[in-house]
This record gives structure tokens, sequence and C-alpha cells, in this order.
DNA sequence: TTCACTGCAAATCATTTGCAAGGCC
DNA sequence: GGCCTTGCAAATGATTTGCAGTGAA
């Protein structure tokens, strides 16, 4: 759908001026939608950036969130997480991984809170463990009750 | 209803060896349904236990997490704020004063997850301007306008 | 005596800030 | 030239950890 959309496109739409370092991270939230933190985008931009200083990571998200082209996640209380959709939809984090899910749930809009308070952000959180996490856990307790 | 109900009976529930620092951290969160976060107790009781250490403060709200006293907040990126009421519902906190209200939410048991993930955790954040804080910020505004 | 609780000091770690240098219009 | 962006180094601030002293059973 949108193949020609480039992540300096998407800064102009946003009214961010495009740098180098910009686009790259742009770049790397619109590739990997694992709702990165500042330090794993930092380490792997590296690579290709080696002069990128983790200041310029921390101060484009900010910028990025200011002029809303993305969400900030406060699910993970290690990490501000950071997801490029954003639209209203709910988020899982597994303890075991710390990987974060995008979940659509039903019903979100239903919530909007519409008296009493002036509502600007809504969040639903889920915490827990993922297929994958699971089964390790399993095999954990597996493990402890044969010994 | 739990006018008999003390601090130390809640900590027993719980199977939390009681002390005075302890008893006096569970008072404070039953007194005081603010959410608070570990520094404000601190700072309040230190009048009345002048030995009190933050670390304490911290030890203890950890230890009451981990027993099922209380439940992690998540919603102040700042700080972890701390609800003495376990039960399902939803939170609101206010950009402009900090302030936590609890919220009674409807049908927040449909979104509980059932597949694919093992959920422990349930989360539905709110943010925004209270009553108080609109008004404020709508002076503001106005001063702005008439400037 | 033992063991858990406490509290000081130091460490940790994500994030922010101050500021100087470099680059772009 | 002036302003915006970048990046280093230092600061910040909440939370944790190491460890030694204290107190209760």
């Amino acid at each position: 759908m949108d193949t020609t959309f480039t992540a300096q496109d998407y800064l102009v739409k946003y009214g961010i001026k495009p740098s180098v370092q910009r686009i790259a991270i742009m770049e790397y939230l619109m590739k990997h939608r694992t709702h990165p933190a500042a330090d794993e985008i930092y380490e792997i931009l590296l690579e290709c950036i080696p002069t990128l200083s983790k200041t310029t990571v921390y101060n484009t998200l900010k910028l990025f969130a200011e002029q809303g082209a993305l969400q900030v996640l406060g699910i993970d209380e290690r990490n501000i997480r950071y997801d490029i959709d954003t639209s209203r939809h709910a988020h899982f984090i597994c303890l075991g991984c710390g990987k974060v899910y995008d979940l659509a749930v039903e019903g979100l809009d239903r919530l909007i809170l519409k008296e009493e308070f002036f509502m600007t952000e809504m969040h639903l959180y889920y915490k827990g463990y993922c297929k994958c996490c699971q089964s390790k856990e399993n095999q954990k307790t597996e493990n402890r009750e044969t010994n």
C-alpha cells in the first residue's frame, strides 16, 4: 500500500526536517515494528553511522513524539518504547523476553473518557508471557519437578 | 466495613511479618488512596520515624507488591506508583498536577486475554487533565490571548 | 545464636542537559 | 552570518545493591 512512502516522506508529513540521522531512525522504526527502545536503535544504527550519538537518538525520538509521528509507550518500566503505529490499539509485553506485541482489541473506542476528565491519551497494556516463553517456563517447571 | 481492619491485620493476611516501618507504610497506603510514590511516603513518614531510610521504603514496597498486597502502577513515567486496591480498575493521571485517580470502567473484564498469550496483568491508563488543571490551562490560554 | 530487618553509602542505568563544534541555507 | 543539528561529557534522579549493625525469637 505504501511502497513508495519513504521515511523521508514520513518526516516531512509531520513537519520534521530530514537529516541522515533522522531518516535512519525513522527507517528503523518503519522496518522494525518491534517497539524498540532508544538503546536498541542506537546499537544497530551505529553499524551504519559510526559517529551517531545516543543523545541524538534520544533527542530525535523525543522530537518525533512531540510532532506526533510516533507514540510513546510506558508499558516497559525499564525503557521507553516507541510505536510508529499511532492508531488506537493495545499492547502486550512479555515478561520473559521483553518483546512488545501489538494487539487489536475490540471495543477500545467505547472506553474513551468524555466527562470529568479531559483525556489526551489512553493506553491498554497487558503483561504476561508469550507462547514462546510459556513453553520455556513449562520446561523449567518440568525440570524442577523431575529433580 | 473494615473499621477494625488494621494495617497489621493486612500485613499478616498477606504473609508479611509486621514491623514498625512496615506498619507505618501500610497505614499510609491505607489512609491515602492517592497512589503515592516511594519518595512521598518516605518524606511524610520521616516526621514520625526520623531514622527511616529510603531504602527501607523501596524494599518494603517491593515486598508488599511481591506478596500481592498492592499493585504496581506504571502510569507515571517518572515514579513507580502503588495502589492498595488490587481489584480490576482503570487509572487516570493528570499531566498538570500529577495526581492519579481511580476509575471504574465498565466492561473491563471483557478485555481479558484468553488466547495466544498467558496474561498476568492488565492495565488501562488514561492521561490528560483533571477538572482543576483544565481550568488553570484555560486561564493561561485566556491570558495569552489577551496579551 | 541465628536470621531477618534496617539503613547508610555507593552503584546502576536510562534519560536529560550544557555546551561547543560543524553544517546548511 | 545565523540558526539548527549533532555529539561529547557531565548531570540528574529514581531505584537497586553491598554490606555492616541491630534487634527480635
